[in-house]
DNA sequence: AGCACGATTCGGCCCCGGCCGAACAGTCGG
DNA sequence: CCGACTGTTCGGCCGGGGCCGAATCGTGCT
């Protein structure tokens, strides 16, 4: 009678599908997959993975993001993770042994950490947070580098090729859940990344794959950036 | 592909429906329901709630206490009703705002209270424990009140007629799932109560209608008994 | 013993939903 | 413009499962 059985209901029904449950499994991991790639780690066909990706979506879950003829899906935030780990305590499993608790837990991984092959973390996130406050990225209506941006990129060394025509954007803003806040994905992020280790801003730290320790230097050239801007 | 998709999956399945849903949430109370007021609460027919319900116990959910031809349910513990109220947060709901999440803040209600008409909190845990121990009770299969017991009751003018033929059992173990224990249920839980509050023992709070204050007679009452068994 | 009552089982109905393959729509690249 | 590729929509199939009513069992009361 109440309202609240038939949306709990609804809602947990959600859940009640292995491959709907597989697909957030995979997700946990923070990253955004692409379509296929999870119909094909579940092992259903594609347009069954659709459906029950759009499910998902309403639902609320997963939150997706087009890009070109593709669909990328990331969960839709940190409590969605909660509710699914907590189902996992529920029957007595350990759901996400991966890298995310790590993340959360690990400190090291917390300041600065790769994702995939750009900058994240509060370091990484701060640094997109200070391109864009100064004007060298935009993002009203899509994320682009600006024409201040591309001169700062530039003299930095990181910009690859004006039309280095891979199929990759030039830029992309990635979501990381971890943080819940974006940062600078796509090739200007991969550059910026490698520009990061050569300029000594940030290194890798040995036995964890996808750390970065902040130097003082790295520390400094965000400060002077700001600066600049102010 | 993973385990843990295929049987977490099948275990949000359970909470999947809408009759289900609602029984769990009516049994947030804590207390136990028999299976017919279920039935009734939820509006489907008995031998529907039956299935439900066995569901439910087979899941973990739900524990079940037979007693004569009647079948009393209850939330399994503290963690199933976390992972509801996880799954009601999600859905932005607020599941339960009834007693049982002040009972389990507010230390006044901790301590002792009413559950029903008889004895509940740590403070009726511990006299239903010292009870059993000093063999007023036994437990062996079946909750039942020995010859001391039955001596020490009527001493304390405590004991109902000992055929005062009503439907309801003379002793039941009810189980608190805030506490986890059980304590005093029964004709003569509900009696234990009045001679509590009769010897000032206990006192009721204003304001609080389930709770009860354990007075220094209360407290001294316990501890005799619990001194006089060793 | 007989009756009342709570609970369970069983058969049957019906609808929901997961699955696939085929066809179609957009996008990217030559 | 024409492939190659990603995603989506649409029938159609089929199994699962929620629901009920009737019959049955077991318990308790008189």
């Amino acid at each position: 009678m109440p309202l609240s059985a038939e949306s709990l209901a609804r809602f947990a029904g959600v859940l009640a599908d292995r491959s709907r449950v597989a697909v957030c499994l995979a997700l946990m991991d923070g990253r955004a997959w692409t379509a296929t790639e999870l119909a094909h780690h579940v092992g259903v066909a594609r347009s069954t993975a659709s459906e029950h990706l759009t499910a998902l979506v309403r639902a609320g879950l997963l939150v997706e993001r087009r890009q070109g003829r593709s669909r990328y899906l990331q969960l839709a935030g940190a409590d969605v993770a909660a509710v699914i780990e907590g189902l996992g305590a529920a029957v007595g499993e350990r759901v996400v042994p991966s890298s995310l608790r790590r993340a959360r837990a690990d400190t090291r991984l917390a300041e600065a950490r790769t994702c995939y092959d750009h900058l994240a973390g509060r370091w990484g996130v701060a640094l997109y947070d200070t391109l864009l406050a100064g004007g060298r990225l935009s993002a009203d209506g899509g994320l682009v580098v600006t024409q201040e941006g591309r001169r700062w990129f530039a003299a930095g060394g990181a910009l690859p090729g004006p039309a280095s025509g891979g199929r990759r954007p030039e830029v992309r803003e990635c979501l990381d859940w971890t943080e819940r806040r974006s940062h600078l994905g796509g090739q200007l992020g991969a550059a910026l990344l490698l520009r990061a280790l050569a300029s000594g801003w940030v290194q890798r730290v040995d036995g964890l794959p996808r750390a970065l320790q902040v130097t003082e230097a790295g520390h400094q050239a965000l400060a002077d950036l700001q600066a600049a801007d102010s």
